[in-house]
DNA sequence: TAAACTCCTTGACCCAGATCAACCCTTGGA
DNA sequence: TCCAAGGGTTGATCTGGGTCAAGGAGTTTA
């Protein structure tokens, strides 16, 4: 029995074959033939959080980069008066860490239990300069990364609070479905993997005016709630119309 | 005499051999070796524009990508209803344009009268494959750029009118700074490459708050202004806790 | 079975920054 | 020499979202 609760706990830890990996076409590794895989599999671990905790200190030594392979952590960067901003959300098949960066820039905070695939930074630098399938990869999803930063500029510098709100739950949405594919039609539900006060952090908003503003959208019927964080929308249209971005109808990405 | 005019301004168009470049060990380019930089050289094209000349459209057909040799460029996103974010300032050595995207994302806008060394982008995508030293580097620089996006995102997000103003000066001033080299004490003196209406873009304000504030600063003695453009700033360490960034006492990145 | 948390909601009030509007200064045609 | 246009300043007023404060609802500790 103890033996049968340990092994369950060492099966979710490590998927041990890269082959099994459910990131195994979106991360880093994406592009590697099944030799380079095989040498990422000889320098990787695998590493668990829970909900709350920090996984990295903004300032802290990083000898290692990683991969999320499951569950949602936070990239938060605070100033010395206790202001702080989120400025990504890590979700699986995201990369964390910087190559050739000694130091940490922001807090990771995983907000689910969460696992990571984790590379010691200096076998990860080696390799990447051998394998080029990586550097592509990496330099994808970093492009990839910034149009999204971008985008959030915009999210951050010019919607009202409503219109962040919409924006928000859209982009969990598309992702959301994205990760699903769950059919193209009928209303998309699912589940807000964030507290209130980390959408605030998010969209640079007041818990408060978060709170408000999902209210206001459930009451005009643009979503649906059941409980605090389980998310309906009848009409994705409808809700990218409030967050300010019209033009195309609906497109999961 | 009209041969000599034209002369000049071809020179002015294309410093011709990469080895002169003026950003030639910091552009995409800087990690080529001769060979490399010959290739390079064979699909190179120089363009100029003039100030206030949009060089590119947002949604716009992308057949080429480019550095900026001299001169200064903004990136802004546009929503529907006409408000707009600037998103990105593009300087000497920046990169423009995505390798495997089509179409452009954002319009790009010459602040200043600009030349932007520009390779078509297929024969660029080929030679990043076969020749790292360019991919290695534009990792590098995007990975840097998304760094820069987030610690915007910051400013967006969290700070005030007059923080987010002093941060911009700051910004401009360092990378001023550093381009110049010049020695590291004494005042430090440059024009702003903006007009208020695009400093009120890329904060995410109004032209009216910048305005307000920028007489604010000098009011409180932060700077100093010669004309509406020429910034005088007599304590870098002054000005940085009044962007809300303390730590470092004024270092120049 | 309550006490102590954490997460969330709602109300009352206030203020930083937006909006609207008038005006200044410089530049460059005609 | 004037006038038109682009950039900038400044004032008066309004308002979206912040701040402060009270309380609800669910979940863990004891």
């Amino acid at each position: 029995m103890a033996n049968l609760a340990i092994s369950e706990k060492i099966a979710h830890c490590a998927p041990v074959d890269c082959g099994d990996c459910p990131i195994r076409h979106r991360a880093v590794c994406a592009r590697c033939e099944a030799d380079e895989l095989e040498l990422l599999e000889q320098i990787k671990y695998y590493r668990n959080f829970e909900a709350g905790q920090t996984v990295i200190w903004s300032g802290d030594q990083m000898d290692f980069v990683a991969s999320v392979v499951s569950g949602i952590a936070t990239l938060t960067q605070t100033m010395e008066d206790g202001r702080t901003q989120m400025v990504g959300l890590l979700l699986p098949s995201d990369f964390v860490g910087r190559p050739g960066r000694e130091c940490a820039t922001y807090d990771v905070v995983a907000t689910t239990d969460m696992v990571m695939c984790c590379f010691r930074r200096k076998p990860f630098e080696q390799m990447m300069i051998r394998t080029p399938h990586i550097a592509q990869r990496l330099l994808e999803m970093t492009l990839d990364e910034l149009d999204a930063a971008r985008e959030w500029m915009l999210v951050l510098g010019r919607k009202t609070a409503r219109e962040k709100i919409a924006s928000l739950i859209a982009i969990i949405a598309r992702r959301d479905a994205a990760l699903a594919m769950q059919g193209m039609r009928g209303p998309l539900v699912f589940d807000l993997p964030l507290t209130r006060e980390a959408m605030a952090d998010y969209l640079g908003l007041t818990l408060e005016t978060v709170s408000r503003q999902v209210s206001a959208l459930k009451k005009d019927g643009v979503i649906s709630l059941e409980g605090k964080r389980r998310v309906t929308i009848p009409d994705m249209g409808r809700l990218l119309e409030e967050a300010g971005d019209d033009s195309d109808g609906g497109m999961l990405a």
